[in-house]
DNA sequence: CGCTCTTTTGATCGGAGTCAAAGTCGGTGG
DNA sequence: CCACCGACTTTGACTCCGATCAAAAGAGCG
C-alpha cells in the first residue's frame, strides 16, 4: 500500500536547512539543494550501511532515522535517532573514512543527499558554517560520552527510564500521552544495551507501578516524574 | 621532591603544535603560545573539573593525562586519555557550555593554556584549521560510538583486553615490554566500566594464561595477539 | 618506621542474560 | 471478509557473570 506523499520542493529543503545552519547564504544553500537528490523512504529502509564508502551525508527533511552500530554476533546498538533538521553521516565524509554505522528509517522519511565535495567546500569557504559543524560534532560526542557514562554505570532499570525520557523529549506526545515514535522492545533494548526480554520485563513492572501503559508497541507515558526519578540512580 | 625540570619555550610549544594543526602559519602559531600561558602539573594534578566554566583549552605538551566523567554515586568512568600532542577541553569552549568532563594528570605533563577567545577567533578566520578541527571531534566521536556499542555487548575480560591492547599501541611498551602508561587498577577498572576486583581477578586469570606478568602497578605484556583475540568476543 | 593507599583473595548475592514456549498483533492473499 | 503466516511480545525457569562486602597482605611515601 503505497501512500500518496507530496515530495517537498528545493526551496523547502533550502529553507529547513536553513533553519539547522544558520550562517549560510541563500546562494551556498541553493547548491546544496537540487531536485534529483531528494528521496522518500519508508520505515525499514536502508539509509546506508557501515562499511559502505559514502561519498556524501543526508539531510534529514522529515521523518525518523535510526543511526546504530553492528557489534559482535550482529547484535545492533542504537547510537542516536535523527529527525527534522539533522544531519547524518557527516563524520564519515569528514574523515573520509568508511561509514562506521548504519542508519534505517523509522519512521517514512524525506532525505536530502549532500555530496561530501559540496560540503566540505562549503565548509572551507564558509568558516561560520565550518563553526557550526565542529559545533554539531561537539554536541553529538559530549552525549555520546554521557551515554558511555551511564551504560557503563547505571542499571538497566534506570537506562530504560532515562531512554524513554530522551525520547518523549526528543520525539514528543500526541494528545493522548502516547509517544511519536513508533520502536519496538528490540529496539528499545538496543539502545539501552540489554536483552529484549528485559525491557518487556521492565516496562511490565512500569506498568504496574502506573508509569505507563501500553497497547502493542504503542506506549502512553502516565508519570513522566517518576521516571525522570528513577533514570537518576539515587 | 621537586623533580628539576626544563621548561620549553614557546618556539617548541609552537612547533609542536604545528605537528598536530598543520594549517597554522607561523604567526598564528606565535598568537597561541606566550610565555605565561604554559604550566607544568605532576601526577594527579587536577587540570579542570567538571562543572567548571573553563574559557579555554589545553595543549598537550608532554604527559599524559586523563579524562574522565564522574558519573552517579562519585565513581569515575575514564572516557580518553590525552598525550604529547592533543588537545582536551575544546568541546566545553566551542558549545561554550561549562566542561562535561574532568581531567587530570596521570604522567607528569607539561600544558599549554589556550584562551577560547583566541581558539575560536583562529576556526573563524583559518577555515583549514577548522576543518582540522571538524576532523578531529569526528575522530572522538567515531571512537566514543564504537566503545559505547562494546561496553554494551562485550563481556568485561572482552572489554579489559581491548583497553589494554589499545593503551599498548596509544603509549607503547618500554625496552622489557613494560607498559609506558602508569595505571592503577581502578583506573583500569574506571575505563572497562567494572569494579577494581574484577580487573584484578582477570589480570591474574591473564597471568595464570601467561599472557603478561605484572609487579604492582607495572604490566608487561608477553602475549599481544592473545590479548587482541581475546577483545574480539567469538 | 608507621600510616595510608593499593592490591589481592575469598565468600556471597543478585541482576540480567539465555532458552523455551505460548500468546498477540498486523498484514497479505485467497 | 476471514484465515493464515510471520513478526513481535510476553511469561517462566534457570544460570552465571560480575558486583559487593570483608579482611589481609603489600607497596609507596612523608
Amino acid at each position: 500500500m503505497k501512500k500518496d506523499i507530496t515530495l517537498p520542493s528545493c526551496e523547502q529543503g533550502a529553507r529547513k536547512f536553513g533553519m539547522s545552519f544558520k550562517k549560510l547564504s541563500q546562494d551556498e544553500l541553493n547548491i546544496l539543494f537540487f531536485n534529483n537528490n531528494m528521496d522518500y523512504l519508508e520505515r525499514s529502509k536502508i539509509v546506508y550501511n557501515e562499511g559502505s564508502r559514502i561519498k556524501g551525508c543526508f539531510f534529514v527533511y522529515s521523518g525518523i532515522l535510526k543511526v546504530y552500530k553492528t557489534g559482535a554476533e550482529g547484535k545492533e546498538q542504537i547510537i542516536r535517532f535523527a529527525k527534522e533538521g539533522d544531519l547524518v553521516g557527516f563524520r564519515s565524509v569528514i574523515n573520509q573514512e568508511v561509514a562506521c554505522t548504519s542508519a534505517k528509517v523509522i519512521n517514512d522519511a524525506i532525505l536530502w543527499y549532500i555530496p561530501g565535495s559540496i560540503l566540505t567546500q562549503l565548509i572551507k569557504s564558509n568558516s561560520e558554517f565550518a563553526f557550526e559543524l565542529i559545533k554539531l560534532a561537539c554536541k553529538e560526542l559530549g552525549e555520546s560520552n554521557c551515554y558511555l557514562t551511564d551504560i557503563a554505570q547505571k542499571t538497566v532499570k534506570e537506562r530504560l527510564a532515562e531512554v524513554i525520557v530522551n525520547l518523549v523529549e526528543d520525539f514528543g506526545l500526541d494528545q493522548n500521552s502516547i509517544m511519536n515514535i513508533t520502536i519496538t522492545r528490540e529496539e528499545l533494548a538496543n539502545i539501552v544495551g540489554t536483552a529484549t526480554e528485559s525491557v518487556i520485563r521492565l516496562i511490565s513492572e512500569f506498568k504496574s507501578e502506573k508509569i505507563l501503559e501500553s497497547r502493542g508497541r504503542r506506549l502512553r507515558i502516565i508519570d513522566k516524574p517518576k521516571l525522570v526519578e528513577i533514570s537518576k540512580s539515587f
